[in-house]
DNA sequence: TATTCATGAAAATTTTTTTCTTAACAGCGG
DNA sequence: CCGCTGTTAAGAAAAAAATTTTCATGAATA
């Protein structure tokens, strides 16, 4: 095992068996990770007030190769890629700078941690079973009404026959009007929207299965023949329901390019027509 | 700015400027992140089958201080929970999971690129007329619909008066009720949207301002009193496109959080009665 | 054909690692 | 109690390895 995860706790659980000096270099590191990355092994020496060897030795004493590999791991473990914010809340006196770059830091971080906890197993069934609907009645009401709205564009522009509907009388007819091989879409953020939990009971009372992208343990998920569930963002702050919303909308494109490409060519071909038909409608570049 | 995020990313963007032999060691890199790792120049050379004086100007080729520098950027991306993948293109014969994670991992790609290049002057102004307009009217056609929609729905949540429009002749009705102090906030992915250009020359003809929401240099953008431009993102696949649209959504919610900022209070309270309006129609969380 | 540019080979430099030496300390016998 | 000896820690310096620069060559382009 190479790479045993976070090497800043190994030095931390390994810092009392180290002898004096190699200790001093320990604590440099823990106390300020970052900056141990820009020195060499010169520079850390000297701000360890110990000699390189010692340094080296160090390395060694935490599992480490030597000095590069040491470092390399280190930076493993500083991961800048993920979050240069910690998702703060914005703050009433932020400068819309500052706010843009906590929202948009947030909303990455938010993609990321979803990316992590993703229920393959349910994204496959509901792939299956999108691909293979006749039609799907995409219903959001809320929030979700641009999901729902959203989803359906998308399933469209790769073929399936695909339709919004925000409105719970007009979707609770459309619903009768699936066949057997229909499918019901439900997007509800907290999947306790009554209209939409309505919906998808109906749906299942008529044969006709559902599809929820939603909270997990929701009533609605309860209801749904397969749930695509995004781990709960804590909605701590004004801002943040919106980046769930962000996690569905990226599900969304999960399940529509996994539809496309179980659909395979006729898909490719279906929004080749698609974006020809759209481009007459638009003025030419050189406007 | 000494670490620009994510260096996969970078190569990526970076790939068709570099030169032949600089473009074999990236595409090494791309395919085999974690493999570059455990080699010095020497072997990396080797192995892209270049000279050790290549790679490290393939080094510098993208933002790197050196061969050093660019292994500890590139264990900063491979770390946990950081992007495990560059962003590729989906192959047919991906798993879902693999999919997923391209997917999720591109648009929080986007996000980030997309933060770095924000106007915070425009927005500044685009906040300050959507927090002063009477009335703004929200239109959008085709995929930009749903964005529309959900632009309505987050700045009446904030308690603008907002309301949203997909339809051409409609908006134009309601283009005309809208007073002198109105806006037309007008969102279009390409900015070549027939329907929404004529809009908007329309309001620009009435007095009314247009805040757009879409690519820089683009027709509507030079229709639009301020412009909130997303740098493009390359078209490369299917998928792209949505990630431009996760960054309008983002747009979307830092404008409307700004706006929700600006005025203050008054929003606060707003949004703890819509709050309270919608959970009313909810399923209790026992239930 | 001249000129620029990309590339690799080799030299120069820097950095890391090893080896060797010195210093400190503890155990032990005088 | 003192000093000897073995052991270990730590640093200095030498050696090795890696990186970076320079320079020459060949290919491409105008």
């Amino acid at each position: 095992m190479p790479h045993p995860i976070n090497i800043l706790e190994d030095i931390r659980r390994l810092r009392p068996d180290l002898k004096r000096s190699e200790a001093q270099v320990a604590d440099l590191v823990l106390q300020n990770p970052r900056g141990v990355l820009e020195q060499n092994v010169t520079a850390l020496a000297h701000s360890a007030a110990v000699s390189e060897a010692t340094v080296v030795r160090f390395c060694r004493s935490v599992g480490c190769a030597g000095f590069p590999d040491f470092k390399l791991r280190l930076a493993e473990c500083q991961a800048r890629g993920g979050t240069p914010y910690v998702s703060q809340d914005v703050a009433p006196d932020d400068s819309v700078g500052t706010l843009a770059r906590k929202i948009f830091s947030s909303s990455a971080a938010a993609l990321t941690a979803a990316a992590a906890g993703l229920d393959e197993v349910a994204l496959n069934d509901a792939i299956a079973r999108l691909a293979d609907a006749s039609r799907i009645l995409c219903v959001g009401i809320g929030a979700s009404g641009a999901l729902a709205q959203d989803a359906a564009h998308k399933l469209l522009r790769f073929g399936a026959n695909a339709q919004p509907c925000s409105d719970p009388i007009l979707a609770r007819m459309l619903l009768l009007n699936l066949g057997a091989d229909g499918l019901l879409l439900a997007l509800s953020n907290t999947g306790r929207s009554g209209a939409v939990n309505d919906l998808a009971a109906a749906a299942r009372a008529q044969g006709v299965p559902v599809v929820a992208i939603t909270a997990p343990e929701s009533p609605l998920s309860r209801l749904a023949s397969v749930t695509i569930a995004s781990l709960p963002v804590e909605d701590t702050e004004m801002y943040t329901p919106m980046a769930s919303r962000l996690v569905h909308l990226t599900l969304i494109d999960v399940l529509s390019t996994g539809v496309a490409l179980r659909l395979g060519d006729p898909a490719r071909e279906h929004l080749a027509k698609v974006k020809a038909t759209i481009n007459a409608s638009r003025t030419p570049p050189t406007g």
